[in-house]
DNA sequence: AATGAATGAGAGTTCATTCAT
DNA sequence: TATGAATGAACTCTCATTCAT
């Protein structure tokens, strides 16, 4: 037996990228397996089906963003501001490269409204990084309204990355971190 | 002749509920010939093709919003927390309705990064919204000023919006409107 | 009532160029009406069907091509020769016009092996053609040859409005009259 | 992987005789699937759409009878009348099979005014045949004459293919071959 | 007779998925 | 595992024809 072409990683990543870029109606089989570089039959030796695959696509990229964004929030050697602005300018690599856009969010608006099994896992990711952001907020505000800061602030982060993408001007990303570390009061 | 099943606002109307729901590419012309009460076939009749009607719905959304949400910005007869107010207000009810979502952020959303052109549409829709909130702040705080906080604010809404429609809450949107009016001084 | 927007004639001579340029499979309703300066639902005022309409322009090209071009033949006010050359100068505009092309022949070509029905009055009409231009060599040749070179000049009409169809090229038509005014003998 | 249920030219040989019987517009995706023996769907593996498959069944058609019929013209170990004779035979052979018709004749027809780039291929094919043709003239004619002769005999087999395919009548065609013989002088 | 609107049947094409080597 | 071939279902769009004023 061959060893594979691609790791499971790999093609993770790409196909988030590519679904990333095209949603998920708008991204076939024929674009995925091309961006893993693999015929789209060897394709489905890794995935038995489009969904299937979204969802693995989703909880990797939960786990790869809880690993390099998210768990800023808990560094506890750091300053909650600096933490704050370390994990804004992680935030503007991550919803960049290949595609400007969050994948969460992509996914949410194309493959709801029929599929709302897909939403649950979003929401997870949605609330994992709202833990994060209240999470910095607790010194200064208290539980209930850090929790409160952490749900406004990762909808501002949306809105900037949609208005990113559409604009073609990443930039926009960065005005939600320095809104937010004025906030916080460095 | 055979008077007209569906009048062409109605139809609109219906389209654009539709490709909020769905998206452009969820979107297929049976779900628009069936959501306007004709055959696909009659369908035609109204427009040529899937692209053209998205077109159109667009620029009729525009309009439409232009009317009901971002005149109210330039009507001197409030001060200008009560336009921001009722601007806030009037976003609730046409974000919501049929489908919680902003046609422009779906559409920017999954028929972007290969038709371009869909994009002009799109972002002269959010310039318009942004010079409205703009408007709104220049008293207080000088032209440059406002317009950065009109863009800001745009990006804040859609955010709310999006996370409105993935939680299925609609109140997320309110926020911005209570934030945004705490921000302009009442 | 309305007077009809168009004679029996004109829709006629119409439908036949429309339908002698893109053949009866390539030429649609919508081709022939607006053809005729008519909306489509006008058009079916006057015929019901494509299919009885190609009939009766298959009838009334035989008609008129018989009146100015077969009738010819039988002009005993001229000589033989004579009679030939000017059914050839005639034949040059009757297959030109609007289309280069023979309608009997193209629509034998895309409506055969389907609609048999539709071969009959075609060798009708070239049956006739024959008939005319044997007539002219029954003097020199006597019947039965004569027969024979009236099927064989019909040919090469033929082939000669299809080449020059085909090359765009009117000039081959009269090729063959002048090939055949020699056989003749002048 | 699994082994191809039809080779190219098999494929390709099909699809020509069931453009040759309808015609391209005439012929459905549905009756090239079906003569070939494969889902619609399956097709579009082998081609990507009609209009390129007619190139290439053009293409491989020129081919097919530039070897089998006009490559006669060139083989100097049989006289000229010879020649002519066996090209004479073959063209009977290579016309008639599954429907009378020449493919070439029969696109021209009806894939025309319109689509002009198709007819390049139909040009150079009836160039290439009127020069084989021409070559057999040479010897008695002399290069100019002979080019003529050429062209004209083209257009003669083409009007006797018509006429063929009108009649159902397959001799129609020997009568060209026997017509150019005397000419020659055997 | 004229016409804008409507429509069932199909045409060309794409897509997610399966087969067989 | 890899892959060229195959396929049913669905999708966008067209066409001949009918309806209703």
């Amino acid at each position: 037996m061959r060893p594979p072409k691609i790791s499971r990683d790999e093609l993770l990543l790409r196909c988030a990228n590519t679904f990333k870029r095209l949603g998920y109606h708008g991204t076939t089989m024929d674009a995925l397996s091309e961006a893993c570089g693999l015929t789209k039959a060897s394709f489905y030796h890794h995935y038995p089906n489009k969904e299937s695959l979204l969802r693995d696509v989703l909880a990797w990229t939960h786990e790869r963003i809880g690993q390099s964004l998210f768990s800023i929030a808990y560094d506890e050697s750091l300053a909650p501001h600096e933490r704050l602005s370390k994990m804004g300018r992680n935030a503007g690599k991550l919803f960049l490269g290949d595609a400007i856009g969050c994948l969460m969010g992509v996914v949410a608006v194309d493959a709801t409204y029929g599929k709302s099994e897909l939403m649950a896992p979003i929401r997870q990711f949605l609330d994992d990084w709202a833990r994060a952001l209240a999470h910095l907020h607790v010194p200064r505000f208290g539980e209930e309204e850090a929790a409160e800061l952490g749900r406004q602030l990762v909808a501002d982060y949306e809105g900037a990355i949609l208005l990113a993408r559409i604009y073609g001007d990443p930039a926009r990303i960065d005005v939600v971190t320095r809104r937010a570390l004025k906030q916080l009061g460095s």
